[in-house]
DNA sequence: TCCAAGTCAATATG
DNA sequence: CATATTGACTTGGA
């Protein structure tokens, strides 16, 4: 098989290679790399590092990332993961063994990688052992062997048990594997995970982008129309957030890359990565409604609708400022809004339309049945408006507008760049922070308004969160 | 307390 | 089988 791409000719190192040896004078050879790998049960992850200042022993990584120059983040992830198909290593194995994380996680990981500016020194952390692990000559090698001795201790086992009548390897521990032992029964102390039904997500994401940080009160209504533990709603709100702000770090990531110019980056041919789709156009509205049946796939499609953001943070920026007006100060333009989640089912009488999940407990006395009746007394919170008058109860399907409208859907320009051409070089950072975008819109028809709130809507929050960023870590971003 | 960032781990998907 | 998604938990900062 093809071997050994590596870096050959890559020129790409540069400042990529100090991880490896980042101070001669401190760490001197040693190019065992503190690698180790964790053990399979919980790893050690020892919170707030305790500075090893005592030195000798493993130099641990956390040091490697302090000391670390800046990293192209989705470039690692773009040569790990060639590395990894090309070998046929999966994400579990490296993951666990080079990383310390689970399968999950290094999906995530490499699917969606942050700029290095935008990363926490504990979130450095993964992208330097990554980097360390390219510049490994027998990288593949160790993983591969590592590979085969899984395999075989799983055969092992395996073959025991299916020849050998009594295994029993576990004999050590003791006979049943404790924890739950008795699958049956399965008190119901597992748990059983939370799964949102789809009409719940769309609901809450309607709620998102009326009010991307809802109060206390307002989630206690959402979790009340919801049948959702407040518990959950509040985490909803704190990943879907989180989440869609990743979206947009993706976005400037590769509006950033896209601008070489030749050199480094090989040309792969496979490339990964999911192009953005536009979309849209056109028809609209339309459409869909019925969730349940066909397509189910597709839905998502905009899933966390695209933003446009624009920084906007004080200065500069002007210059692009979109061509449309946007109604400044989405709050109050919210008000109008309403709520109207549309959904109607959910919730209604028992039988069982397979709708509800398993969601036990249930408030006690809530939720009586229809009716959902708006909770929408006095308002007077800080935030004032905000929801006020809007909120016609989050179910029922009844206000008068469901419109089909419902898809709503922002369409996500394809940034464009348009400084950035520049010469960029150097650094190599340039990533412009977050792009412009708009314009495109501007062709649009003009009733987009619901557009132009959800976006203002999310520049809001961009805003808060770029101040707030920038106040506690006077870095360059942001020239 | 709230929030964001990282993760885990169950479970969807392919 | 591997990878992708996602609700919940953990950390660390104000």
């Amino acid at each position: 098989a093809p071997e050994s791409p590596m870096s050959s000719s890559e020129s790409v190192k540069s400042l990529t290679e100090l991880v490896q040896q980042p101070c001669p004078a401190i760490e001197t050879s040693k190019d065992g790399k503190p690698q180790e790998s964790n053990e399979p049960p919980v790893s050690e992850s020892q919170s707030t590092t305790p500075l090893p200042l005592s030195g000798h022993s493993a130099l641990s990584i956390q040091e490697l990332v302090a000391v670390s120059p800046e990293l192209d983040t989705y470039g690692i992830t773009k040569r790990v993961k060639e590395v990894l198909t090309d070998n046929n290593l999966g994400q579990r194995l490296f993951g666990e063994t080079i990383l310390g994380l689970t399968q999950g996680s290094v999906s995530d990981l490499l699917a969606r990688p942050k700029p290095w500016h935008k990363l926490s020194l504990k979130g450095r952390e993964p992208f330097v052992r990554m980097q360390l692990w390219l510049n490994d000559p027998n990288n593949v090698e160790k993983l591969m062997d590592m590979k085969r001795m899984e395999k075989k201790a799983y055969m092992k086992r395996r073959h025991s048990s299916v020849s050998d009548s009594q295994p029993c390897e576990p004999s050590s521990v003791g006979i049943d594997y404790s924890q739950g032992a008795s699958p049956q029964p399965q008190h119901q102390l597992k748990k059983p995970r939370v799964v949102l039904a789809p009409e719940e997500k769309e609901a809450l994401k309607r709620a998102y982008q009326q009010k991307p940080y809802p109060s206390p009160k307002t989630i206690e209504e959402l979790a009340t129309q919801l049948n959702l533990k407040t518990s959950t709603v509040i985490n909803w709100f704190h990943n879907y957030r989180s989440r869609i702000r990743r979206e947009l770090f993706i976005e400037e990531i590769q509006a950033g890359s896209q601008s070489q110019a030749g050199s480094s980056d090989s040309p792969s041919a496979r490339s990964s990565r999911a192009v953005h789709s536009s979309e849209g156009d056109s028809c609209d509205g339309v459409d869909t409604e019925g969730p349940p049946e066909g397509k189910q796939s597709g839905l998502e499609a905009d899933e966390y609708s695209n933003a446009t953001t624009k920084s906007q943070g004080g200065q500069a920026e002007s210059a692009f400022e979109v061509g449309e007006e946007v109604p400044q100060d989405a709050r109050s333009s919210e008000k109008t809004e309403s709520f109207h989640l549309g959904m109607e089912s959910l919730e209604d009488t028992d039988d069982e339309g397979r709708l509800k999940a398993p969601r036990q407990s249930s408030p006690p006395g809530s939720q009586s049945s229809g009716e959902t009746l708006e909770t929408m007394p006095n308002s007077a919170t800080e935030e004032d408006a905000s929801t006020s008058a809007a909120s016609t109860s989050v179910l029922t399907g009844e206000s008068s507008f469901k419109s089909k409208e419902s898809s709503e859907k922002m369409l996500s320009v394809p940034s464009t760049s348009s400084t950035l051409a520049a010469g960029s070089q150097k650094a190599n950072s340039i990533q412009s922070l977050f792009s412009f975008s708009e314009a495109a819109s501007s062709k649009n028809t003009r009733d987009n308004t619901l557009r132009k709130k959800k976006a203002a809507n999310l520049n809001n929050i961009i805003h808060r969160l770029e101040k707030a960023a920038s106040r506690e870590e006077p870095v360059e971003w942001e020239f």
